[in-house]
DNA sequence: AAGGCTTAAGTTACCCGTAACGTAAAATGG
DNA sequence: CCATTTTACGTTACGGGTAACTTAAGCCTT
């Protein structure tokens, strides 16, 4: 019992004491289980569940690691969750993991199962959505306006001369952020007189290969396309090897343009027309958001991160 | 107390009570507090501790990608630790994530500090050490021999008619995987007659840029050089482009061999040379393990997930 | 030297779910 | 119809750490 107050070194105790206790401590290898002391409600834990959709995107690998290194600097634990952009995954992830008592949970994304949204608002522990921005977040959010990264996007094509239009992605929940993007590119392209002729929807990982054979089908879909926006700079760099496979010269026959700015970007000869988003910061801002409410210090309700056009080489120079 | 008999479907109540009892679950949004079961020591916890050096190595993200998914099948989530290839940070770690009563750990790395090496004794649950196949593992272990696959990797660019071979990549830990395929990879090159002229360790992390620069530092040091062997495909991808953006041709005025078969070489117009870990599979096989030994199966101690060389053609085709 | 004060250490109760046991009522059986 | 079994539900105790309280010992003051 001493052997707690010695632990915690709250005082109250001899020195002789401390060091017999800091002896046994030692000899027995004695680790202090701290499921009890949540338990007992003396104090929350040092869990905090981080729902990410998947990590073949290396985006969201980066998001976490963001996130973990900087709970770790807390002495805070991140609990994973990969939902794979399902809400009913989601919801059975946040029950589980609210049954460990988490200090607080981050989670990617807006859109929530009205049941978890139940759990959420019951739980009485600080929720970040990050990703995709929320005005009116559960709690608290950090992210980027995917609706205007797009409509950003589909300016800059359009006012290069760009008309007809294709876009490669995948399939997954229909509200989900490449789909704000997609809306809010289609929005601007058709805005400035322009047509989005044809959006390929594959069922299938918004990775390499998928960007590669979606452009080929897109391609033979629609012959007169000048102009690909694919989902994110993975399936838009299958999309350029397709390109220069098939003799397609890019940006002189066919422009490209990514999402999401990859660090193999840094290294190629040619710059991918993209978007850039700060996602190692997106995860540090996640984590001190949750750490600033977990501490009671003011924290802003809502961060933009905010994102930045990559014009790029990968599509014309200036409008025709 | 009845409620706790209904909530886990024991028997031993009527339908009438049942319904009550669920009436009232619904109603006051309960969710059972599974920290007090593990507590009290009826069960151990789905807590599955997961030690990562880093996730800006794709390989890692895919590792973990692999873990997480595969204990989400059985009901167990990952506790996450970036331990950035320090045993310190890993010992740090260890102890904190131990507090926890997690029901196993997974561990990245076969080397660790002797007072982790006590603790994880002591905590008598299953270990799993991954990434670097070790022959006596405290408890299990699954990866593949690094030394065998730089050795591999030695006489094969040896066998082409290398003989003044660069190696660039980056220093931590001296005791570590890379350093193990660096290692046979020397043994390879010098007894086939070779020489590994000049090794580059950066203070960087293992990505695309440090391979561009680390090329320019190597060849700058080393003119002569024949082929260059990277840490991984990111620095290679990142050579590539050095060479592109210097006008060296690949294979003509220098071979350039990775490591790990990133995904977006699937989508390539050239294959980079490098060798093939599965690390979906690694990840996988990892959780499966830790499964078996939670569930009493009989379970291997140590798997060899195996390596692939891939020839690629940014080296030479044949001895000269 | 008696009374008050400080410090060190021990005791009790609690957190929540469940194993183990207890009990009352209903069902079964001879 | 009473004895026995079964069913349904209640009670108690426990796990490990700690807050709150109690006790014992040491110290000082007048």
């Amino acid at each position: 019992m001493t052997a707690s107050r010695v632990l915690r070194g709250e005082g109250g105790y001899s020195e002789d004491t401390r060091i017999k206790v800091m002896q046994q401590v030692d000899q027995l290898g004695y680790l202090p289980n701290r499921l009890a002391t949540v338990f007992a409600g003396d104090q929350s834990s040092t869990f905090i569940g981080v729902s990410i959709p998947d990590l073949g995107n290396e985006v969201f690998a980066q998001v976490l690691e963001g996130i973990d290194r900087k709970l770790g600097t807390f002495g805070y634990q991140s609990v994973l969750g990969l939902t794979q952009h399902t809400q009913e995954e989601e919801e059975n992830w946040i029950r589980t993991v609210l049954s460990w008592q988490p200090a607080g949970l981050i989670l990617t994304g807006r859109y929530h199962s009205p049941r978890a949204t139940d759990m959420l608002r019951n739980a009485g522990i600080p929720v970040v959505e990050i990703w995709d921005l929320n005005s009116s977040p559960l709690d608290m959010s950090v992210g980027i306006n995917h609706f205007d990264s797009g409509f950003d996007m589909g300016r800059y094509l359009t006012s290069l001369g760009y008309r007809r239009i294709g876009y490669v992605g995948t399939s997954h929940d229909t509200a989900n952020a490449a789909t704000e993007r997609l809306n809010g590119f289609c929005k601007a392209v058709e805005g400035a007189g322009g047509a989005v002729v044809k959006q390929l929807c594959l069922h299938d990982t918004a990775t390499y290969y998928p960007g590669f054979y979606g452009t080929e089908q897109l391609l033979s879909a629609a012959r007169d396309i000048e102009c690909i926006f694919f989902q994110n700079d993975a399936m838009a760099f299958g999309g350029l090897q397709y390109c220069a496979a098939k003799g397609l010269r890019v940006p002189d026959d066919i422009g490209i343009a990514g999402w999401g700015d990859l660090p193999i970007a840094s290294v190629m000869n040619r710059r991918l027309t993209s978007c850039h988003v700060p996602h190692l910061k997106l995860g540090q801002m996640a984590a001190e958001m949750m750490m600033g409410r977990l501490t009671d210090e003011p924290v802003p309700t809502c961060t933009d991160i905010g994102f930045r056009l990559i014009p790029g080489s990968t599509v014309r120079n200036s409008g025709v």
